[in-house]
DNA sequence: ATGGTCGCGTAGCGA
């Protein structure tokens, strides 16, 4: 919460997406955020996952739940529209699933999740509004965004199938904020707690904006907030901050 | 090849 905190009055962000809440809705900190301002939709979940949306402008819609299978118990995914200055556009915080080890039944999850994921992105295109769908992808794009590629092979964040399956998202008509931005290589968003990854810079780019035509093209910039992988219990995680002329 | 670090919840799992 302090790492949180800090981040929110020094970004002043109007919308956030968060991930791993880790913690039931009930115990989700509400007072100390609402009292920076913010509108709080939590899908919680006990120990594991859990994720949420704050919003300065209210929200117009909400629905809880990736749709296509009514057995997921896993609290990873909220989408909301929210009211803009000019129109509403439509935001999802997004845990896709880490799919580790690979294979396995994590790994099909992880598949099966991706594929549901697709389906719905496809139906949102229709809606042609401005869309953001943020989060922790768990899927490395590149060789670029991976410090020792030879080294991730072998992992469910960067194997072939998870990295098409992405890129079937994309050709969509979805653009990575990132890649239109910026696309530089060696931008990583996650740096692990072990094996000093953070001091040697070994991190990956996981973190990303997937943005609908419409979102496209009122994009002015797109940043990531390593400052705040320092600090005092820092996320392993940083922000991604895309900024509109919405 | 191994062990290395976190949070949740109070063991061991998931990352």
């Amino acid at each position: 919460m302090h790492a949180v905190t800090k981040w929110l009055k020094e970004a002043d962000p109007d919308v956030v997406c968060l991930q791993e809440i880790k913690a039931m809705t009930e115990n989700f900190p509400f007072m100390e955020i609402e009292a920076l301002g913010y509108n709080i939709e939590i899908l919680g979940q006990k120990s594991y996952n859990g994720v949420a949306i704050l919003s300065k402008r209210p929200f117009d819609e909400i629905s809880k739940g990736l749709p296509g299978d009514e057995t997921d118990e896993q609290a990873r995914y909220i989408e909301a529209v929210i009211a803009g200055e000019n129109g509403p556009f439509r935001v999802a915080t997004i845990y896709l699933p880490n799919g580790n080890p690979a294979p396995g039944p994590k790994y099909d999850y992880k598949l099966d999740w991706m594929d549901r994921l697709k389906v719905h992105a496809k139906g949102l295109l229709k809606f042609e509004e401005p869309i953001v769908l943020a989060g922790d992808y768990n899927v490395i794009p590149e060789e670029k965004d991976v410090y020792a590629p030879k080294e991730w092979l072998t992992e469910a964040l960067f194997l072939p199938q998870t990295r098409s399956k992405f890129r079937e998202i994309l050709n969509l008509g979805y653009t990575e904020a990132f890649e239109q931005m910026d696309g530089r290589a060696g931008q990583y968003t996650f740096w692990d707690y072990q094996r000093g990854a953070w001091q040697n810079n070994e991190g990956i780019r996981i973190d990303h904006l997937l943005l609908s035509p419409q979102a496209a093209d009122k994009i002015v910039n797109f940043e990531i907030h390593k400052a705040t992988r320092d600090g005092i219990k820092p996320s392993d995680h940083v922000p991604v901050v895309g900024i509109f002329d919405l």
